[in-house]
DNA sequence: TTTTATTTTTAGATTTGTCTAAAATTAATT
DNA sequence: AATTAATTTTAGACAAATCTAAAAATAAAA
């Protein structure tokens, strides 16, 4: 059985594995983790001797086989429990990460699938990520792209943010921009990559740094 | 902000001192908690400077009004969460504690809170005690005696069991006894205070231990 | 291609919660 | 009341996960 901190070594290699390349950087994951440097390379060690990541010194670290299913497994329960937060305790979509981040650790296979199946077996969480199944497959939700590329005119549909900060939450929340919220783009400035757009009956210039941040869906 | 282990230490001595006498004795604890008593006196000390229990030197110890309102609300906690695996993730009256034992130290006020409303805010838990509310303070449910106390002919209900065992357990599967259970008695045998009552319209033999831990009340 | 800067690792210390073995205290018995 | 037994505490050690400071390896710049 892994302590609480292992897991959330391979969540984290798992996600940085994703969002960067396949290998993970002591520093990169040091940051991550918001630990020192030195405490990662111990503790990758230990995963190494586990044979979950597979490491060589000074050539960072990346998830085995074995590794990689029991990350996804975390982001499974984590995402579960993120809509269970939202869609029964009424939890804003800004305020579950955190006791998410807790939840994620509770040992017990059938609380999770007993959880997935009250849910409804949903597919993705309220961010838009998608939730992998019982044995850690996740089945690829189609493909979403960052807003900054929808062609004008095109309506779509928001499946998901980047960013994880309270402050782009709050902002978001003040545009009313949710899971399911219709966009479109009315007009793209090439000067300063600010776009027009209509949200909710309302025309709103977004920087290109939003824009890239706001994952949406053509229907 | 307590650790898990200081969280267990405060829930152990709460029960047991409940249980048996105010006063919780350095052994007691160290059977009840599973750990060695030199780790008790350790952690005794601490959970004493921090002003949540007191304690004398072999003396054994007490919750002060501080740790005792922190042993309740974690008790709300594991109560909650029975409620809600037992009625919406539909786990069996006897799979529950494990798993409780480990949402009890899940941190989020706001979480419990929005739990207990989502589970029409019970009253008591699956095994029939009480949960205490958003303040750590138990509204005494209906006073409940043991089975071996009830009067024969009179009907009352099951509204709690003593016996946390797997064994016990599966004795009241065996015989389909639960919280709300119909039960009466039809004769009482002095010469070994054995019982012969009615449940679920069968007629059922039952010895001393076992009517002293199924707890009723009466209608 | 040296030199400098950055990244990563090692070595040794710290904290938390536990342990064993021995000493101290309290309780029980003769 | 003195001895024995049981309980409890102390002292010192250990594993896990972290840290700081210094050394080693790699990458970047002159």
């Amino acid at each position: 059985m892994l302590t609480q901190s292992e897991e959330n070594y391979l969540k984290a290699i798992y996600t940085l594995s994703e969002e960067f390349e396949d290998s993970v950087s002591t520093n990169l994951l040091a940051d991550k983790i918001e630990t020192k440097p030195s405490s990662v390379t111990d503790m990758v060690k230990k995963l190494s001797e586990k044979d979950l990541i597979s490491y060589q010194k000074y050539q960072g670290c990346t998830l085995t086989n074995e590794g990689k299913k029991k990350a996804l497994l975390i982001i499974r329960k984590h995402r579960l429990w993120e809509v269970f937060l939202v869609e029964k305790l009424k939890f804003g979509w800004e305020e579950v990460h955190e006791v998410a981040e807790q939840l994620e650790h509770i040992q017990s296979v059938k609380l999770t699938n007993q959880l997935d199946d009250f849910l409804d077996n949903p597919k993705i969480d309220p961010h838009g990520d998608p939730i992998p199944d019982r044995n850690g497959v996740i089945t690829l939700s189609k493909k979403s792209i960052p807003l900054s590329e929808l062609i004008i005119g095109e309506k779509a549909l928001v499946v998901g943010v980047e960013d994880g900060s309270l402050d782009f939450f709050n902002f978001l929340k003040r545009y009313d921009i949710g899971l399911g919220t219709e966009i479109s783009i009315i007009e793209k400035f090439p000067f300063d990559k600010s776009i027009l757009v209509e949200i909710n009956n309302k025309e709103v210039s977004f920087s290109s740094l939003v824009s890239n941040k706001i994952f949406i869906q053509i229907q």
